[in-house]
DNA sequence: GACTTTTAAATGTCAGACAAATGATTTCTT
DNA sequence: AAGAAATCATTTGTCTGACATTTAAAAGTC
């Protein structure tokens, strides 16, 4: 691990940058500890504040953990599903948040991925993600709920469909898909005419995939996802014409 | 903004979680200013390292940028679609890495999604797109081709692919299936056999991509993805049997 | 042998200082 | 007066050295 000293950029982004390197590469191996913070601004002849800034970087990442006391240090951490799911949720959000999405181009592509899991989760349906689908359908259903809480439920709704494709990989590449709608479709009032629909939709891409009917689920999100963006036009089309 | 003076988490990631809520939420909003680490540091009752510590927190992440001198400081940083590719390639690299994911799963997890762009990138095909899927088509035709080039010729053809739809969010998503498959594939050695199969097939999806026929090349990608798996299936059971 | 105490090593935090970059201001020159 | 040069103030980057806290292991005690 070496920096360069005639780079300009600053020596804890070298020093994050040079670890970051060795642990991808694999010359640093999961739970294998670094050396001591003393150890590394003595190897890269740099004050102990600069490295702990550096280990900072990369700890933010969960690249590494940290412990304290005696064996204590820096560890290589094994990213896990959940962190990484975690880091995607806010990066999405942020994403759609700061970049002007359009609403209708972030439906398309929730709806475009959530129509290739469908075919895997009609394929595999387990138990388990079909009751809480129809949990969350029968949720949905019950008249009280505010909009917010509705649109959790959907979000419920379609993380099971998704995470019965039983492919973590796919799982974790659409949580943030799913995600980071919510936001976006907090800001659509639903009728209870609306809800009604969604509901019967889902309840319908229920069947489907406990029928094990892949290309009927995948109808039914078209459906879901056509019924979705005429919804959000009708919104945006009222809230600009007041 | 505020910390728990009686949380046990050390104070540098409270501070950079407060931050953290305070742009999520829209307080803070894009360019803006944050008070210089002084300010933080009297806001926050601790010491100058220990609010850099959490800013470098929140570089690593994107969230701010740095700028040193006279009206300098740190400001909120609007996460471009580049920045999040590559956190996502690289958190997805590592994922797969260091979980012992399947070439199956990762494998799986790929095609499904590629598959969700097709149907897009048919409807919408530019001729941009199209021209980098032929261009590398026609690379991977070559002779004297390394294993590794291949690869990432391979890469570059599906970018285009996904990219073809004309969607930041869809390709954002699957920049990190896509690329972090390629360790994976890596892995594989080729005869000229199977890269005339692969290569066959690749036209074959870019001629259904030009001719706008969507599930067509869903068809294709299939074909690409059994004939992967295959590849892969053989590969091991050589490895294994040695 | 089981329990308690001590010790050492590591990270977490603090205080104060200087270096370097950079925009703003002032001063000087023409 | 206009432009160029020098100066200044502000802010981040880095360093030094110290103390606090946590924690596992070693030493001591019963």
């Amino acid at each position: 691990m070496k920096i360069d000293p005639n780079s300009s950029a600053d020596l804890s982004v070298q020093i994050a940058q040079a670890i970051k390197e060795a642990i991808i590469s694999g010359r640093l191996i999961v739970d294998e500890r670094l050396p001591s913070e003393v150890e590394l601004s003595d190897h890269f002849q740099v004050s102990r504040p600069t490295v702990r800034e550096a280990l900072k970087r990369l700890a933010a990442q969960s690249l590494i953990r940290t412990q304290r006391g005696a064996s204590g240090g820096a560890f290589v951490n094994r990213l896990s599903f959940e962190d990484a799911y975690a880091q995607q949720v806010t990066t999405s959000t942020l994403l759609l948040s700061m970049n002007a999405v359009s609403f209708d181009t972030a439906c398309e592509a929730r709806y475009a991925l959530e129509r290739a899991c469908a075919p895997l989760s009609a394929q595999r349906r387990s138990a388990d993600h079909l009751a809480t689908m129809r949990a969350e359908t029968f949720r949905q259903g019950q008249p009280g709920l505010t909009d917010e809480a509705f649109c959790a439920s959907d979000v419920a709704f379609h993380r099971a469909l998704v995470d019965g494709a039983g492919n973590p990989v796919l799982s974790y590449q659409l949580a943030g898909a799913v995600e980071a709608m919510q936001p976006l479709m907090n800001m659509i009032t639903f009728t209870a005419r609306d809800r009604a629909v969604i509901t019967g939709l889902h309840s319908r891409i229920a069947d489907d995939i406990e029928a094990g009917d892949g290309s009927a689920a995948v109808a039914g999100l078209q459906d879901l996802e056509d019924e979705t963006r005429k919804l959000a036009a009708d919104v945006f089309a009222a809230r600009a014409k007041r």
